[in-house]
DNA sequence: ATTGCATATTCCTTTTTGGCAATATATAGG
DNA sequence: CCTATATATTGCCAAAAAGGAATATGCAAT
């Protein structure tokens, strides 16, 4: 009962299901991720760990970098159900169509520094 | 977008989904759910109306009594998607099961009255 | 009309949740 | 070892949600 409640609950947060659609795109990184959906780093990652806990994304340390991608759904039933679903559901959403646009013109590279060497001191 | 995070969510309480796997089997009234969820009745009733308003399911008048059923579906694909997958989910669920295992020995008739005549003043 | 009863609504309290600032952790490069 | 940086964790606050007591509503029978 819990393992489905708690994917329902995961999902019934709008940055969540952005999340979701993001990654079915591809892999992302946590600032990636920041960087479109506006939020503050550490509310991104209390998203990714819920998602990760709930089996409906993977992560994957590279160097400094998580990469974070949908879960195969081996761990939960009800997550490879509903990742499935996701697949074509909203599609159609504005505001996923706004997020998943913005993702070709993002890169970590560009994103993460929050104090760039540009910035005059 | 909404639409389907307020399917999540309202799929996201035990509580709720406990009233829904009852409906497989049978249209129900608030006392009788109340009976088996060991709800006070306002909770039993506030729970009924998000579900409703998510079209998960659908209330009809008879007199006194409110008789709530499953919907048909047609306000909401998401409600609909997930009421067919509620099918056979959590069909092995100890919660699920105590519950729906209650249904047969549960009726509006006696379950209804909070201060019987039978009680002595 | 009045009473009785099933359900809905209105508060109110407690718990949970989403958000962020500040800080900690971990890794890469000097 | 020291610095820089991407992410995680902690602590806190405001908003939302679950729960129930009290009350209102609506229907039925006398």
């Amino acid at each position: 009962m819990q393992q489905f409640t708690r994917v329902m609950k995961a999902l019934s947060d709008p940055s969540r299901v952005k999340i979701i659609k993001m990654l079915q795109h591809r892999t992302m990184c946590v600032c990636e991720l920041q960087g479109i959906l506006g939020l503050a780093q550490p509310t991104v990652s209390k998203h990714l760990r819920l998602l990760e806990a709930t089996g409906l994304v993977a992560s994957n340390k590279d160097g400094l970098w998580v990469n974070y991608s949908l879960a195969d759904g081996a761990a939960s039933p009800y997550a490879a159900a509903l990742l499935g679903n996701l697949r074509h559901w909203l599609e159609a959403d504005p505001e996923i169509r706004t997020a998943v646009g913005r993702l070709p013109f993002v890169n970590r590279e560009e994103l993460c520094r929050r104090t760039p060497k540009t910035m005059d001191k």
